[in-house]
DNA sequence: GGGGGAAGGACCA
DNA sequence: TTCCTGGTCCTTCCCCC
């Protein structure tokens, strides 16, 4: 979470007393500013009178204002009322300039074509489309409303500002301040105080602090929030076992069963102890008191209030205040919540006192003054009850959203937030209701983006949705369009399982701009480490593993190879990363690559247990087996294709294997553009000892002379081409994949001969490479950055290499040497060729081409479940692909209702 | 035309 | 001085069958 070095240091040295000051003076709007958002403002009330769809987009703003994308994003409780051009200038006195910024300004101006894009197809529909689309949305719209299920009550819990209020907890001194969990450069959360000066999540640190001096940042503790989590979670569990957590604070219940079940709870089960979770004073026990009093105290009395008769107590007003939240429902009326003090219990109040004597048996303090809580069998009651169990146990108050469906129930989550909780009755009037005015961004998967582009068709409600859907269904995906029209109906999933097994796991880092090749590696490395820790204490395996890269311009790119078997080898995802880097490197040349960001993914999992068996040998098993056997097999198989050199080497015979080759990439070999030299870049890694930072590894400086393919080849008379299968004479590397490409041009079957190929190899001649230093005459071959050009430089062949990297850099140019990071101003391109290849070469080339079979009969997709119910639950952003005409959707309407 | 990989992107907490 | 991290899903493009 936390970035390298820029954590705020919060130190205490303000012993102000906070509670006094008066953050009352938060950012409000002046009396007359209108403080809604302007862009729907401006769309509501300019259209085109043209074409009443067409939203006039705010025009470009003064170059000193904030652009849209960047504007504070006031959807979220507690930041209702503010003066958002205030704070939007705030903000953007900030940023401007920075690179961030210029990043942003970009991503508008993409947004801005895209709407540009959707007008212009929106020009080109025809009334008779229109017609076709208006058809086609009722016809959508009537199979949903015939699935409409009405029957289930499903619950969404949504803890109030959550890391916020772990921390305020654990320091009480921080309840009354403005306060953040996070860092300079990034909160998670802040809390109700912070969020009145426009202080929020996914808000940078420094900028909140000038939006509020007073700020406290707190640095996040996420094995704290997973523990208070856990305790969340148990109490959710008694209401629904299957319920399903949607992150740590967050779940969706199905409180259909509990409700029957409930009906026949006696009023003991439905009864609770309660104290005051705002206390602040440390002499008493803060443990939950239902864990240990409440059944000598409610269970051991069978005399307790009885529901109908609702014991009034003198403090019992004050009492519901305090501990009563807000609770509505949609029809507005509030429902009362019985509250029976514990003093009102017991007539005597020697009993009262015998009472506050008794001593916590886990933290040996005196217990607090409670209440004793009877709750009702309704759902309002049942939920009510969750949240105060919640609290109780975590002192931490929670929303609740109650509705027939997930969709709703996120949506009134929000509603009464903090501590509070909103429903929606169960019929369609009441579902009609609440959507009508909604506006579309509430709707969970609709973002900013989603919202501009519906915006600019003047869709700002989801009743606008129901209006155009004629534009809609020829503008969006069958997809998105199937979502718009659920939306506008109110119809989300109304099974909440848990999530099947995970797809992915990451791990990326953020860090000052780097740019040292030799520094990259090792943090691709300890990327690499990091997530072979995570895999494993899953039991994971994976075989796609992507690299993530984001530039010092804040442009991100991904980068992901499939290998052929699941593993969690650290070797082989290093490897792979290390190699997807290097060819960023290589691409950015003569520029250094400068990230500030680096992560890495695999995907593609399977428990470990369900693994088929390596097919993929270690690289090291495969070397220690080949070693002695120096011979050259090539074969293409698919669209992974392997290659290896082994060459029998002094290094390598008997001892530790100091630099070894791995399973590199090559281009779809049977792309006939793709040559296939043209990936043979190897991967500086040290097997023994095992973990050697690449930094070392990639810094030592063997004979550039000794490793060069192309020498090899040189020495190399024949080698079987694993395309004919026929045996060819040939000097260079070049040579064999010219003739490859045109077999592979001619070849229309590659695949029939894969089982002829697949064995076959031929033997060369051993190499000998001494590992002492030699010098290299200039112009010899460069094996890493580009063999056919190294090729080149070094023989007559007129072949084009339209793969080089290297080849068309213009003279003059300042090169940055891409493993060491020497810059060399006025070089030749040979020179510099040279100078990289020496860079590069460590110890000899010990493997020379390998096949690689791709035929993967394991079929992952078997075990595992495809998630159909997508939207409605989880992100569903509308899409880019348009209908083609007459497309038919019919399968889209069975697809998404397993309801 | 569908499946799968790769790349990019939207969205969520 | 400083704009995160970890995850899901969708779309587009490409190749292959
Ligand atoms: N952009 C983010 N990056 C990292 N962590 C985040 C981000 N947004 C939210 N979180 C974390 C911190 C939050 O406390 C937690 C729950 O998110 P969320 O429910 O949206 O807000 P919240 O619980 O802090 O406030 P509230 O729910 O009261 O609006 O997830
Ligand atoms: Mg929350």
């Amino acid at each position: 979470m936390e970035s390298d070095e820029d954590l705020f240091d919060n130190s205490g040295d303000d012993e102000e007393d906070w509670k006094t000051t008066d953050w009352e003076n938060s950012i409000k709007p002046k009396q007359e500013e209108n403080v809604s958002s302007p862009q729907k403002h401006d769309i509501s009330q300019v259209t085109d009178t043209s074409n009443e769809n067409v939203a006039k987009f705010p025009e470009n703003k003064q170059t000193d204002s904030l652009m849209t994308r960047m504007e504070l994003n006031d959807h979220k409780a507690g930041m209702e009322g503010l003066d958002k051009a205030k704070i939007n200038k705030i903000i953007y006195e900030a940023s401007k300039g920075s690179r961030f910024y210029e990043n942003e300004k970009k991503k508008e101006e993409q947004m801005k074509q895209r709407i540009e894009e959707q007008r212009k197809r929106l020009e080109n529909i025809s009334s008779e489309q229109l017609q076709q689309g208006l058809k086609e949305g009722d016809a959508l719209l009537e199979a949903l409303e015939d699935s409409f299920d009405l029957s289930r009550t499903i619950v969404h819990v949504d803890m109030d500002a959550f890391y916020a209020a772990v921390e305020m907890k654990d320091d009480p001194t921080l309840r009354h301040k403005p306060m953040a969990v996070g860092g300079m450069s990034m909160l998670s959360t802040s809390n109700y105080v912070a969020r009145k000066f426009g202080v929020r999540a996914a808000m940078p640190g420094f900028i909140a602090l000038k939006l509020c001096p007073d700020l406290v940042i707190v640095n996040s503790n996420f094995d704290k929030y997973r523990a208070v989590s856990k305790e969340i979670r148990a109490v959710m569990a008694e209401y629904d076992p299957n319920y399903c957590p949607m992150s740590l604070d967050e779940a969706y219940l199905d409180f259909t069963e509990h409700l029957i079940l409930r009906q026949d709870f006696s009023e003991k089960d439905r009864t609770f102890l309660t104290k005051d979770c705002s206390s602040d004073d440390n002499t008493l026990c803060i443990c939950d008191l239902n864990e240990h009093l409440r059944k000598s105290v409610i269970l051991g009395h069978t005399d307790i209030v009885n529901e109908s008769e609702s014991v009034s107590h003198s403090n019992s007003d004050e009492a519901q205040n305090k501990t009563t939240s807000n609770v509505t429902i949609d029809d507005g009326i509030e429902e009362p919540v019985m509250i029976s003090q514990n003093s009102s219990l017991f007539s005597d109040s020697s009993q009262l006192e015998k009472q506050m004597c008794d001593i916590c048996p886990v933290c040996n303090k005196p217990y607090p003054p409670y209440d004793i809580r009877i709750f009702g069998k309704d759902i309002e009651e049942a939920v009510n009850e969750m949240r105060c169990r919640i609290e109780q146990r975590t002192r931490l108050t929670a929303s609740a959203g109650i509705a027939p469906n997930m969709m709703l129930s996120k949506v009134c989550s929000d509603k009464n937030k903090p501590n509070g909780q909103y429903r929606i009755l169960p019929t369609r009037d009441a579902i009609q209701t609440f959507i009508k005015d909604l506006p579309i961004r509430k709707i969970s998967g609709i973002g900013k983006v989603t919202e501009q582009m519906l915006n600019a068709l003047n869709v700002v409600s989801c009743t606008d949705l129901y209006e155009k859907r004629a534009l809609l269904y020829h503008l969006y995906s069958d997809i998105s369009f199937n979502y718009f029209m659920r939306i506008c109906l109110g119809i989300g999933s109304t099974t909440v399982e848990r999530d099947t097994e995970r797809k992915s796991m990451s791990t990326e880092r953020t860090f000052r701009d780097m740019s040292k090749p030799a520094d990259l590696y090792e943090k691709c490395f300890e990327l690499s480490e990091a997530l072979v820790g995570d895999l494993k204490s899953e039991e994971l395996k994976g075989k796609t593993v992507t690299l993530k890269i984001k530039t010092a311009t804040f442009e991100v790119k991904t980068r992901a190879h499939t290998l052929r078997d699941y593993t969690w080898d650290q070797e082989i995802i290093f490897s792979t990363c290390k190699e997807l880097l290097r060819t960023e490197i290589q691409n950015a040349l003569p520029r250094p690559l400068v990230l500030r960001l680096m992560g890495v993914r695999m995907s593609n999992l399977l428990h470990q247990s369900l693994c088929p068996k390596s097919k993929q040998n270690t690289i090291s098993s495969f070397i220690k087996k080949m070693v002695y056997k120096p011979l050259l097999t090539a074969t293409t198989s698919g669209e992974h294709c392997t290659e290896t050199i082994v060459i029998n080497d002094d290094s390598c015979d008997n001892k530790q294997l100091q630099n070894q080759e791995s399973e590199n990439i090559l281009n779809n070999i049977s792309n006939t553009k793709s040559n296939i030299s043209t990936f043979s870049s190897k991967l500086m890694k040290s097997t023994s000892p095992k973990k050697i930072s690449p930094k070392k590894t990639s810094k030592t400086v063997i004979d550039p002379n000794k490793d060069s393919l192309q020498q090899l080849f040189s020495k190399a008379s024949r080698f079987m081409c694993p395309v004919c299968n026929k045996e060819i004479q040939c000097t260079t590397l070049n040579e064999m994949n010219g003739h490859v490409e045109k077999c592979l041009i001619s070849e229309s079957t590659i695949s029939s001969r894969l089982d002829n190929i697949q064995h076959k190899s031929v033997e060369l001649p051993s190499v000998d490479l001494p590992l002492e230093k030699e010098k290299k005459p200039e112009g010899n071959c460069c094996v890493n950055v580009t063999m056919p050009d190294s090729r080149k430089s070094a023989s007559n062949e007129s072949k084009p290499c339209s793969s080089s990297m290297l080849h068309d850099v213009p003279r003059e140019t300042t090169y940055v040497c891409p493993v060491c990071s020497l810059e060399r101003v006025g070089c030749t391109l040979d020179e510099f060729n040279f100078h990289v290849d020496s860079c590069l070469s460590q110890g000899a080339i010990k493997e020379i081409l390998k096949e690689q079979k791709n035929i993967c009969t394991v079929n992952q997709n078997g075990l595992k479940k495809k998630r159909t119910d997508a939207i409605g639950s989880k992100a569903e952003p509308a899409s880019k692909k348009r209908k083609s005409d007459g497309s038919n959707n019919t399968k889209s309407i069975d697809f998404f209702f397993k309801s």
